[in-house]
DNA sequence: TTATATCCATGATCTAGATCAATTTGTGTG
DNA sequence: CACACAAATTGATCTAGATCATGGATATAA
């Protein structure tokens, strides 16, 4: 695959290499999205409510906590992260999102938007109205199935989420981060060991449940360790072994 | 109803009243559950693919981490916990689950269970194998739909309780539990401020990412202002004004 | 009933990581 | 390109909550 060479593939790369109205079945993220195992006529009824967003800028919301609920969102190109908030306006970043990723799924229960999602750069998505997608639903059982797939693997990494604030070091909240992104983008055809960080050592820290500075220092130390090169937001693992065994 | 007089409830109760082989139509959880909006030929067809379990003592396994996955399963009556663990044997108490709530919806994607699920008490589940239940969801989109909003749910509840794990205080975190108790214990029809604790103060401990001296502690510091009364198991709510301005 | 284990409460101490403070580096904008 | 502002690094200090230690209360079993 191409984009293997791109020693710093960012994801929005895959914005410039598919046009704009691609469909679903000549679209690049089609096995890690959820047309899987649709095919020809479902395939393209699919295809007819999907809306394909222009462009969102870095910050830009796609929507907002408290928002009533219409669609779900699939990353198309970019990235995203989705926040909340407690009464007082202290704010937890709950999730990132890469292409072929949902968002809004937590939104279908409570039929408005449980948290607010924000482009961490130059994005686009596919929006799902989920009324039509009922609609189609009820002639495509496959489509239900994945759905409830998806839903079921989000649930499992939150799970998995919670053990890692609830019970890791600050080192293997790191390690823990660094490898579950580093899967992610070998997942999406890109190097597993060397990124791009679209995400602020902020947003790291404010998810992982730590404060930047700890993010900052801890990062300076795998350095010094040689575990990671780090430069801005371009990062390369240099010791996969080791990083897996910090993890806890 | 005749629960809201009971003081002390435990949700075991509720295994008294029903009998063991009472079909969905008759069952007191139904407007909890998920046939909710199913009717006649659907409800049967579902009763029909339900197993109903005997009991589970305290301590006693549904699932454990690794077990391939079969089935679904709600609670019937009693409590039970979930866990997932670190490599090197950390515990992380993932969820606790009433009367109408499903366990293992995190299996589904991995076709394995995430976690493992502990009875809290003397309790009982109806067995919804998975297999069964997508060959008569394919002629039941409500069913489907249902489980999707579970799942939904689920998830938003979850996200929640990360914001709890990575920004709240300890008392912020003991009273957001409280009323979090105190709100599926209403939704069953039980009293929303006396109620018992089924799980033990480590199991809240863990499950909030504090320890239990923490929260014998806070506990103690509540019941000095006025905001609880504890014995024991039983807690009864005293304040919940105070307490839902606590929750930060 | 007593034995044995587990759970719970409370005090004393310690520490991982937060907070505060000062620089440096990076970045969008006129 | 230089200004202004946001993001990141690094060091010094502080603190919420963990850990350690002890004694009392509850539960389970023979």
């Amino acid at each position: 695959m191409a984009q293997s060479n791109n020693v710093t593939p960012l994801f929005n790369d895959l914005a410039k290499i598919e046009h704009d109205h691609v469909a679903c079945q000549d679209c690049s993220l089609y096995r890690l999205c959820l047309p899987l195992g649709l095919h020809n006529n479902d395939l393209n009824k699919l295809d007819e409510i999907i809306t394909r967003s222009q462009g969102y800028k870095r910050g830009q919301s796609l929507f907002s906590e408290e928002n009533s609920f219409k669609s779900l969102y699939v990353v198309r190109s970019g990235s995203f992260k989705t926040t909340i908030s407690t009464s007082n306006g202290r704010e937890q970043v709950t999730g990132f999102y890469f292409p072929g990723e949902f968002i809004g799924l937590d939104a279908i229960h409570h039929e408005s938007y449980q948290s607010t999602a924000k482009a961490l750069e130059s994005s686009s998505v596919c929006e799902l109205p989920y009324d039509s997608l009922q609609d189609i639903g009820k002639e495509m059982p496959q489509l239900q199935v994945q759905l409830l797939t998806r839903l079921s693997k989000e649930l499992a990494g939150d799970k998995s989420l919670m053990l890692l604030l609830g019970k890791k070091t600050s080192k293997e909240k790191l390690a823990t981060y660094l490898l579950s992104l580093s899967k992610r983008f070998h997942d999406r055809g890109f190097s597993a060991t060397d990124f791009q960080l679209s995400m602020s050592r902020g947003d790291i820290a404010n998810h992982l449940g730590l404060a930047v500075e700890t993010v900052s220092r801890i990062f300076s130390r795998f350095q010094e360790e040689g575990l990671i090169t780090l430069d801005g937001k371009a990062i390369s693992l240099q010791d996969m072994d080791r990083l897996k065994a910090l993890c806890g």
